[in-house]
DNA sequence: TGTACATCAGTGAACGCGCGTTCACTGATGTAC
DNA sequence: TGTACATCAGTGAACGCGCGTTCACTGATGTAC
């Protein structure tokens, strides 16, 4: 690729990215060739290679956009805008697994995680600043929890919702409304426990 | 295949099953080669295809046997040989993220439900079996749980614990001991709240 | 107990195909003077 | 404002390789009489 792109090269470097995304939350890895990639985004095969030399440069390029983006989406859920809720975290979050896409992209990426060393750091990472995305939320509604008590929660809570967006996606399970009630009231209850620890 | 199989031929099939899971749970799908598998079987690829018509019959079945070892464990862990406490089964989910394989191979099985429908629902069916154990479980325990209650806080349970199955098997996260210790307290209140609901 | 035969277990070579990658090339666009 | 040139954007064909699959074959084992 070229070192000083123009926007029209900006622009379809996020396209070939869009096209692999694409690709990859409805088919898979497997079913993520370069050939299936060029024709998703209406380029030569050829031309990929300018914009990303190899394969695995283009699949490196995927991970780190999905996961800078989700952790844009997190920033957004609990910056404090004022009027904030830890309800409306806990409702932002669920509402995530509406779009079964994105939770199908997930399932990649934490297969990716488990059998690369490269994609696992990238991924603890990303976790690691949700985390931390989350604690100073908690932290800005219940000042009296201390600062461990707040990443602890916070990791908890980031790891239950990853358990839940499987389900409540439709890939492990369906989602039934008596359950998915419960699970809020858990949840909530969980991340309000104020006194606690 | 052979209709009526030796002994001999159950334990070379059940070989077989055995290196497509190693290298399935250590290197991922994209290096489940027929070729590969043959290799770590110590049998030539040729013969494979006497055991498996096919590649996609070898993952069928491997992901049958999977599942289905699985729910053995979930089995044995909600079976009542009588001193099983809610603790001991929340102690005995939690001991399976000890073991890295195990998860890894589970983010490929959720990767593959995610992208192929015959595997989603043999592993929508496995989690609900998972969730029927575990209900009829805590109502072994807390006789005046209603079975819908008892079903629900199941399948919030499973779901939970999948999610944490990630990060504490290093995956997708680094264990701590605070966190986990707030896990496991979390999860215990939730399990036995007997009242609520 | 012996023999004939069917079935099971295992071999080896070849196939066509799609894969990632390479490379020489052309056209479009920006930039320095 | 024109022009020359470097860089960016895009094309097309070919490569070697590993893949799943096919198939004709041989040796080992079980079974019926």
């Amino acid at each position: 690729m070229s070192s000083r792109p123009t926007p029209k090269g900006r622009q379809r470097r996020t396209a070939l990215l869009d096209a692999a995304e694409r690709i990859l939350a409805s088919s898979g890895g497997s079913e993520l060739t370069l050939r299936a990639v060029a024709d998703e985004a209406g380029v030569r095969l050829g031309h990929l290679q300018y914009y990303f030399a190899s394969r695995s440069a283009l699949l490196s390029a995927l991970l780190d956009r999905v996961l800078t983006s989700s952790l844009e989406r997190v920033a957004l859920l609990t910056g404090r805008p004022d009027g904030n809720s830890v309800d409306a975290l806990l409702d932002g979050v669920l509402s995530d697994h509406d779009d079964p896409a994105l939770v199908r992209l997930f399932t990649e990426v934490w297969a990716m995680a488990a059998h690369d060393p490269e994609a696992a750091a990238a991924v603890r990472a990303f976790y690691d600043q949700y985390a931390t995305h989350v604690a100073g939320f908690l932290r800005d509604h219940a000042p009296m929890l201390s600062a461990d008590a707040a990443r602890r929660r916070a990791e908890v809570f980031v790891m239950l919702m990853e358990g839940a967006s499987l389900f409540r996606s439709g890939v492990a399970g369906r989602r039934s409304a008596g359950t998915d009630a419960h699970l809020r009231h858990v949840l909530l209850a969980f991340l309000t426990d104020g006194d606690r620890d």
